[in-house]
DNA sequence: ACCTTATATTACTATATAGTAGTATAATTA
DNA sequence: TAATTATACTACTATATAGTAATATAAGGT
């Protein structure tokens, strides 16, 4: 199946938005249930407009659902796929370190020898 | 189970490296076995430099091998999870554009009732 | 040794974006 | 209505990176 070059667009953007360290806090922050903007700001210790900028990056790309309630705005994580994705990623780098750190240790017995 | 900072950066980082429209058509075209970059270059219509440069990138994320035969240098894919992300992320994807376009047709009805 | 071919590297330009200060908007309360 | 609080937006700076032209390196073939 040929993949087209829309497609393909949007899935590089969909990458570039978990591309950011401080999004993937965001993200993290919101695993534990809806939070409001000042919330966020707290658990991540970002500043408010940043905060914002990446909320909107963030809905923007389907990630997370705002709900405005009285003068304060939450937002909660739309679809745990995003959970899921990371820790695939996770055990994959976590994997190669071991492999690698297997690899110097069997560098190590062969100069010894 | 608290995320350290250096793990987040590495998440985002492997992200970034699949946020590239390019360097996802480098990845696509590798999925049928191992390339040169010349076949690289004719497969993805990019210039010798661009892929060499998207290729460096891809194998020190770990994602592609270097192999060099004689003159030329083959590339293939580490670890096809790479592909498991981009389908269970395009699944996504259409499905919310299934459901928008759904959600539309029912704005259709009632604009018409 | 020289020439050709394949790939990598360097230096540069153009563009994108993260962070931030300042401002705007909108809901709530006195 | 004025003041306060919460969030969003705008304009700006600094940094990162995609693409490219030119050059370097390295392997075969003549």
């Amino acid at each position: 199946m040929e993949i087209t070059p829309r497609a393909l667009a949007q899935l590089a953007d969909y990458f570039k938005v978990l591309s950011e360290v401080n999004r993937l806090r965001v993200l993290c922050c919101l695993k534990s249930g809806a939070k409001n903007v000042t919330e966020i700001m707290v658990a991540t210790e970002l500043g408010q407009a940043n905060v914002s900028k990446h909320l909107k990056i963030l809905a923007q790309a389907g990630m997370v659902d705002r709900k405005p309630e009285g003068v304060s705005a939450y937002y909660e994580i739309v679809d745990p796929l995003i959970f899921d994705l990371c820790e695939m990623v996770c055990d994959r780098l976590s994997l190669r370190l071991e492999t690698q750190s297997q690899q110097l240790k069997e560098l190590e017995v062969w100069k010894r020898s």
